[in-house]
DNA sequence: GTCTATATTACGATAGAC
DNA sequence: GTCTATCGTAATATAGAC
């Protein structure tokens, strides 16, 4: 279809391919054999630019774990009151999944078969951790509903966040798509989070 | 370790035991000698109970849908408002997913590598489907708030209550646990998403 | 950088004994 | 009902030519 001449692969642009079909069929459930028919290139060719399936999902999760790091460094989730960071992080958290959905549908599906796939679940539940901890901290300053436990309300949230992963397509040129989005979730979270006023 | 006698295997209870392996390990992710080892019978004794492993797939997700289903059919979900079927069928799904959880988990992790995958999405698109128009009604008798899109409410609502597999595990004798569960998740939901008084 | 050819291992499934 | 042995295929990965 598209005879488009297109650049020699890099680890970078191969990425881009493997993430796509790891998507699709699971990461176990793709062979090198089907990375090779959809990046068309052979097998062999695939080795040449990375050591191996592993070290594909290894950068795949790489950049979604710098994707979710990155917000807890940012001034919003550092400073003001819990419950405003907590409404930040999560906010920022809708916004970088949709930035990098491909690369976190993977890391949210990482099973921890490999030694690859359990740092990355590791890093996962640190960054969950995190995340719980500023919960916590909202709930001890009276900002979070008392009828509620903080512990099984942040999964709540974070499961509803994370489930974008299941259909979330990114359209060129449409940012305003992704506001609303982040906007729905936020509201939706926390009109039933925040202390009634 | 435990050297207790068992009885010989039925499709059944080595549905048992495969479906917790597939979970562990995700079901591209486990072989026949996985089951094998784990069912502590040879992998030829395992095609004596059941065809292979995609019948073990098949019943896994069928069990799930059949509860799912299920739900549709009882009074709570076909009678009254709109509002109060989609609740009825909210806190049902949690309790539905609670006590399938292996099961539903499986269910919600389907790629559609396979006949067997592919029937399992296509049968959770038309579970979704069904709620999904719940939904719209609910939204068209103006009991559900106005300023959401309601597909993505809808989306929301239950990326919240599917991601329960990722972290619920049942406790034999603990019906008080799971009514909180289900509690939580309803008020979560619906105090964001209900029309405010 | 990409290819064909191939080594080696793992997998799903079957044959046939007990 | 369970076993050992094995078949045929598909998997990851490498060798070596161009």
């Amino acid at each position: 279809m598209t005879a488009v001449k297109r650049d020699t692969y890099t680890p970078e642009t191969l990425l881009t391919v493997a993430v796509r079909v790891f998507n699709e069929r699971g990461y176990d459930g793709t062979s090198m054999e089907h990375l090779s028919k959809a990046a068309g290139i052979s097998k062999s060719s695939i080795y040449h630019h990375v050591a191996g399936k592993e070290e594909l999902l290894r950068r795949a999760v790489s950049r979604a774990l710098d994707g979710l790091f990155g917000i807890l460094d940012e001034p919003g989730a550092a400073r003001g009151r819990a419950i405003e960071r907590v409404e930040y992080v999560t906010r920022r958290t809708v916004e970088v999944l949709m930035a990098e959905v491909p690369y976190v549908t993977l890391l949210l599906r990482v099973r921890g078969n490999t030694k690859t796939e359990r740092w990355a679940l590791e890093r996962r539940r640190e960054f969950d951790q995190r995340v719980s901890d500023l919960l916590k901290a909202a709930a001890a300053d009276g900002d979070l509903r008392a009828d509620v436990d903080i512990r099984l309300a942040t999964r709540l949230l974070f499961g509803m966040v994370n489930s974008l992963v299941e259909w979330y397509r990114p359209h060129p040129d449409d940012g305003a798509d992704r506001d609303q989005v982040a906007e729905t979730v936020v509201r939706l979270a926390f009109d039933g989070l925040r202390t009634s006023p």
